[in-house]
DNA sequence: GTCAGTGCAAACCCTTTGCAGAAAG
DNA sequence: CTTTCTGCAAAGGGTTTGCACTGAC
């Protein structure tokens, strides 16, 4: 399993190093949405593994690198999602909470011609929803 | 003019001040996405009429009443759209701009059904585009 | 006169950075 | 060894807040 983790750092062109491997099992083990603080958390649950700075220098590399996407949709922080197939997103405000929506799931047509210029970097839909009881 | 812009914050039940019809007027002359600084160097421009803290205040105030919408696309800062309508963006990652996608521009169909117990609140589509010439 | 609104500065929080020491190859 | 990475603490930048003053009604 280990040996995954680093050959998929190492496709990336991402030197496995230790704290980024640990990072990495957290992030890979399933898909998720997790904040820089999250991360920073489970890294060291049962002692000190890997320093704050560590955390969001690897996020953003790894970002950067394609393994994991940044997931916009809180003016407060970014969540980083280590799926990094083409899908969308429910954002629950009232638990800050993100699910994924397939990309089957949805259908998005007649995408408009864009500005002159610039090509499509990426599409992001999300669904703000709120508890019925509010 | 400046009549509407005092009766469109009353009837959203927010007193008039001076400095709110300010930025309102500012915000209200078209459709526009401006961060919460650039209200700021707008309102102030020949002369200081408004601090930081009731920009901010009042931004947040508005968007609250549903007078302007935030746009949380860039993790640095929020913008807020003049345009109230259902709508959706582009977002130029090179100029940090924003710009309108009418919701007839763009097909979205077969949303999925919502996590259970939730309504929703909104539906944002971003299209981040990049300069060809990256 | 009362209560809401404003301004200033300080506080906040997430994130980034500078730099010295540690690790990778 | 050389270069890259890490950790710490400090700095940064957008936003919020505490509190006294001002303004609206």
């Amino acid at each position: 399993m280990k040996g995954t983790v680093i050959e998929k750092l190492q496709c990336a062109g991402v030197t496995p190093t230790q704290q980024r491997v640990e990072i990495a099992q957290i992030l890979f083990a399933k898909p998720q949405h997790l904040s820089a603080e999250q991360v920073l958390n489970m890294v060291n649950v049962d002692r000190p593994r890997v320093s704050k700075a560590t955390v969001y220098n690897t996020l953003g590399l790894f970002a950067r690198k394609g393994l994991i996407k940044e997931v916009i949709v809180d003016p407060s922080k970014v969540f980083y999602d280590s799926n990094t197939s083409e899908h969308h997103h429910f954002y629950m405000l009232d638990s800050g909470e993100l699910r994924d929506i397939e990309i089957g799931e949805i259908r998005l047509e007649n995408i408009p011609s864009l500005p002159e210029g610039t090509v499509t970097d990426g599409i992001d839909v999300v669904i703000r929803v709120r508890n019925k009881t509010d």
